[in-house]
RNA sequence: GGCCCGGUAGUACAGUUGGUUAGUACGCCAGCCUGUCACGCUGGAGGUCGAGGGUUCGAACCCCUUCCGGGUCGCCA
């Protein structure tokens, strides 16, 4: 292989202009594309920046000769003098000019690539996992990770200027048996004792505000041993940040700020703010979804009232009983698609959410038809179309069930029938706060109230007293920052009344042993004059993955995980020497 | 842990009542070609049909098991 001594470059391949003509540059990177005309021959190359076109004419026979050898993939340094095409080519910023070669060096060759590297691949996910470091070079894959390096220098600049100090906190911590399954690092020191990689770096920076650091920010690791979903991986990054002396309002107000910066900014994109706000409740009545879409209607509509008492005992019953509703969403225009066949399958769409089922009444001009007008007058049908404010040619999809039920059945057709029939624009950025969220929930698994967030969360003010009667009630200062139905982040204010935080911990059903045994180092640390404090955290794997239009966060990532949790390319989790466990104090139970 | 989808040349795919030699495109190799830019033309090589078992005269195709990947429910304070 030959050397790059003396063949350094003058630009990169994507810089060259019609204004670069006459002058002799040096460039280098990788061979995109060679096409050998016989008696001349074009060779495209690629950096980071884009690609330039370099001709070979046989003039000078030893170097034609060579580059008539050249390969995808090879890579080489040219040098040459920057002259007008002939023919321009429109479609590339370069393709004004081309680089007539005088030298040229193969620096690296390449076995034939698996896959070409274009951006239109048509490898499947697999495969360009296996041979991550060769789809890196798409330029897609390249300007996605560009962008990604943009939002965090954004970031950084962005709180720094508003008071914050980027601080970094450990990775081997300890495990809280709170909330997701820890990764977990076993001690060599002390064998049998485990570090637990962070989920996310929480306690830590509350001991910061605490400390006095007054406004902390950081682009955290944060480790989940749960299973993956397109928007999910073990392993992601959170922009993560805390604030001391403040309330919801600071935190959100000078998030809001974050925000406008970087849709401007990486997306020329101005997001109005303040960010709507929308509780809890009213999200969940209208979109049955703590993160609602809100780019599309087709809103749930609340009809318990009307079936009190009705001969059709599904509703009846669900509108009898407490915690139960009987809900629709109006599928407006969507009557001629949703066959008999469609909607059976949307029936077992909702059964993935433990709906039992799914009834509709499909609304003509004369007559309204469906799958339980038997039970009804067409009075009663037309009051209930009026309601939902159908007219002919809609469809009007029921559900009756428990109310988180309903809701996560109604939520998630509604966006499955937007997506289908398009009715979503793909060109807005919804951005909203949902607040108020309930500060506990009731877990059947584990027969007592867990915390919602976590349990540093503080409760609204005028709720605390139903801390003790109605736990189920109590609201927290608790946000989240929704885009596009997609939760992008959230964060609450915390707990800095040690009084407060053993109440709470009561309402979990901890005893103070165990609070003490749990959380100890927080709880003193809270001994020592705490200022009120609140954050939050960004999934920035999310944020750049919403804002570069892709699927799944795989693609925002230099090197994801794929189902199992496994990486194909290093082909993690890999199996350990012997002597390693022995020295860990390690047995490995034999698997069924 | 449950459910759904997929796995066929290097790559993306096609391949139905189970029946000769498993196709197409791109890529690859060779030859020709002085203005291409997804160059073109001619020719060629390339397949344990994910793996194992079963049914059958005969399996890419049907059945069972299993591995791998994707989606999703549970799970994700």
């Amino acid at each position: 292989m030959e050397n790059i001594k003396g063949m350094k470059r003058t630009h990169m391949c994507g810089q060259l202009r019609a204004e670069h003509a006459g002058m002799t540059v040096r460039l280098s990177g990788w061979v995109a594309r060679a096409r050998n005309m016989g008696g001349l021959i074009f060779v495209d190359v690629r950096d980071r920046s884009g690609i330039s076109q370099l001709v070979f004419s046989p003039e000078n026979e030893a170097l034609f000769e060579k580059a008539g050898e050249l390969k995808s993939e090879y890579v080489i340094a040219a040098e040459g003098l920057v002259r007008p095409r002939e023919s321009v080519n429109k479609n590339i910023p370069t393709g004004e000019v081309e680089v007539e070669v005088r030298e040229l060096r193969v620096l690296s060759k390449s076995e034939v690539p698996p896959f070409v590297i274009q951006d239109d691949v048509k490898a499947g996910e697999e495969l360009r996992l296996k041979y991550r470091y060769l789809d890196l070079r798409r330029p897609e894959m390249q300007r996605t990770l560009e962008t990604r390096h943009r939002v965090t220098q954004i970031a950084r600049k962005y709180y720094d200027e508003n008071g914050f100090l980027e601080i970094e906190t450990p990775i081997l911590c300890k495990s809280t048996p709170e909330g997701a399954r820890d990764y977990l690092v076993p001690s060599r020191i002390y064998p049998g004792r485990f570090f637990a990689l962070p989920q996310s770096p929480q306690l830590y920076k509350q001991l910061l505000m605490l400390a006095g650091m007054d406004r902390y920010f950081q682009i955290a690791k944060c480790f989940r041993d749960e299973d993956l979903r397109a928007d999910r991986q073990p392993e992601f990054t959170q922009l993560d940040l805390e604030m001391s002396f403040v309330d919801e309002d600071d935190v959100m107000t000078v998030n809001e700020g974050f925000i406008k910066k970087v849709f401007k900014e990486i997306l020329d994109v101005d997001v109005e703010t303040p960010l709507p706000r929308l509780p809890y409740r009213e999200a969940m009545e209208r979109f049955g979804s703590d993160k609602p879409d809100t780019r599309f209607g087709m809103e749930l509509v609340d009809l318990t009232d009307k079936f009190r008492g009705c001969a059709f005992t599904v509703f009846a019953s669900a509108a009898e009983q407490k915690g139960h509703s009987v809900r629709a969403i109006n599928a407006k225009g969507l009557s001629d698609k949703l066959t008999r066949k469609t909607l059976d399958s949307l029936v077992e769409f909702v059964k993935t959410y433990r709906a039992k089922g799914l009834s509709w009444l499909i609304v003509g001009e004369e007559e309204i038809k469906g799958s339980v007008v038997k039970f009804f007058t067409q009075e009663e049908l037309r009051s209930i179309a009026d309601r939902m404010g159908a007219s002919a040619g809609d469809t009007i999809l029921i559900a009756a069930d428990k109310d988180s039920v309903v809701y996560a059945a109604l939520g998630a057709l509604r966006c499955e029938l937007a997506q289908r029939y398009g009715l979503i624009d793909k060109t807005k950025f919804n951005l909203l706060w949902v607040t108020d969220f309930p500060l506990l929930e009731y877990s059947e698994e584990e027969g007592r109230y867990v915390a919602m967030h976590h349990p540093f969360t503080c409760p609204k003010d005028e709720d605390i007293e139903l801390l003790d009667t109605d736990p189920g009630a109590v609201r927290a200062k608790a946000y989240d920052i929704v885009l596009n139905g997609v939760e992008l982040g959230g964060g609450s204010i915390r707990i800095h009344d040690s009084k407060l935080q053993s109440r709470m911990f009561e309402a979990l059903g901890f005893t103070p042993e165990q609070a003490m045994e749990r959380f100890g180092f927080l709880i003193n640390a809270f001994r020592y004059g705490t200022p009120p404090h609140g954050g939050m955290a960004y999934g920035l794997d999310r944020m750049v993955m919403l804002m570069t239009g892709k699927e799944s966060i795989r693609d925002v990532m230099a090197f994801p995980k794929v189902k199992d949790s496994g990486e194909l390319m290093v082909e993690s989790p890999g199996a350990v020497d012997q002597k390693q466990l022995e020295e860990l104090g390690i047995a490995i139970a034999k698997q069924e």
